[in-house]
DNA sequence: TATTGTTATACTCTATAACTATA
DNA sequence: TATAGTTATAGAGTATAACAATA
């Protein structure tokens, strides 16, 4: 009768059900406006991890769940359209971290408010408590971000 | 001080955060479980359209956000390998409906118990209650699926 | 020797344009 | 004439393998 073997549930199936179907409707949204600005999905991403954060390429690729050779090419898109640029870290010459422009903050910022906008329908069903609570049911089931560390501020004692 | 122009709101943007976040995460799963089968989340998705569906190539196109020709190319790989076929509406020679094979139906279930298995540790975090609770507050958002029809009954009368 | 990135290669995904067949 | 699909083509996304530089 179950979808599967658990004992009693029903609940767990039916917020997968409802997870996955509003993961795909937000990303059919993501995907449209990254679209509407020669961005692809997992680009739009990344101007969103960069935007307050200057990850070394490795981490990023971990973090995207992507190999380092697929993170080198969409980096280098994002550096000739002037989004994103290298840089060196002190600490480990091997190492680039990812800078993100004034241009790709400024399309960045653009493209968050549209985001808001084309979804303001959906989230405007409910009301602000709903929406505080369906903010809150969520968190627990969220990884948790990259550290949002600007900048390396120590100058790496013991390296250089 | 607020991240755009709304008048007291803070919900929203908190909101849209968190589902954004939770589709990237659950796009993460369902990326990986389909590449260990060599399926695109694309063709994971078309399965379990199709899994209940025998749905027109337009009017699935339509449904997923992408033209015709693309899914002309997803069918075809779907089809050599023996997960879907294409059969013709009686109602419109023109039209080719989608149908999944019992290899792909196999494929699906076993695709959608590891899902669940994968998801279980987020999942669980929450008790049944809240399942329930967040369930019932994601659906306002939620757009209609595709209709259910699993296959045209009437022999189109008029046609024929 | 192990790690960080890049490059070469190959395949899938995707859209555009041109085409065939049916309505 | 318009709609349903397919094919050809081209560009982006992706991973694997081989490589250079640094740790």
């Amino acid at each position: 009768m179950a979808p599967h073997d658990s004992p009693d549930d029903g609940t767990t199936d039916d917020l997968i059900d409802g997870l996955v179907r509003s993961a795909f409707q937000v990303m059919g949204v993501l995907t449209r406006i990254g679209a509407e600005h020669d961005l692809s999905l997992t680009q739009l991403r990344v101007l969103g991890i960069v935007r307050d954060r200057c990850p070394r390429m490795s981490d990023l690729a971990a973090f995207l769940g992507l190999d380092k050779s697929t993170l080198s090419g969409l980096i280098a898109r994002a550096e000739r359209r002037g989004l994103l640029t290298r840089g060196t870290s002190p600490e480990d010459k091997r190492a680039v971290v990812v800078l993100i422009t004034d241009a790709g903050r400024e399309l960045t910022e653009r493209l968050n408010e549209e985001i808001r906008r084309v979804l303001a329908p959906a989230t405007g069903r409910l009301d602000p408590e709903q929406r505080a609570q369906l903010t809150q049911l969520l968190e627990p089931l969220l990884s948790p971000p990259l550290p949002a560390v600007p900048r390396p501020e120590r100058p790496a004692r013991g390296t250089a």
